[in-house]
DNA sequence: CGTATGACGTGCA
DNA sequence: GTGCACGCCATAC
């Protein structure tokens, strides 16, 4: 268990439900802004259904990828109230 | 220890 | 908007 994986995991765990957040944000918040992409490879391998990962989604708004398949976290976002235009999570800023 | 791969991002043609 | 190459970090072999 590494440290960073400790941390992404802990911020994975905070997102508000009907919320989400970028790869790249995790990984700010996880203090490794360089490491978005080993954010993936962990969630990746993350089993653990305490973590929302299925509210982690690309920086383009795109979902990305989902151990269980796009479809299912695309069905997981918008039943949490997350809206969804064109197969791309709306991010309002 | 070097290489390849992956739920990614950015830059450029 | 699309496609491709490169860079980034962690993990598997």
């Amino acid at each position: 268990m590494t440290s960073l994986q400790k941390r992404v995991y802990e911020v994975v765990k905070k997102i508000p439900r009907g919320e989400v957040l970028t790869y790249k944000e995790v990984a700010e918040f996880a203090e490794h802004p360089l490491a978005f992409r080993a954010v993936g490879n962990i969630l990746n391998k993350n089993r653990n259904p305490k973590i929302p990962c299925h509210r982690v989604v690309r920086i383009s708004g795109g979902v990305g990828e989902y151990n269980k398949g796009r479809e299912k976290k695309l069905a997981l976002l918008k039943r949490e109230g997350v809206v969804i235009k064109n197969d791309k999570v709306v991010i309002l800023k």
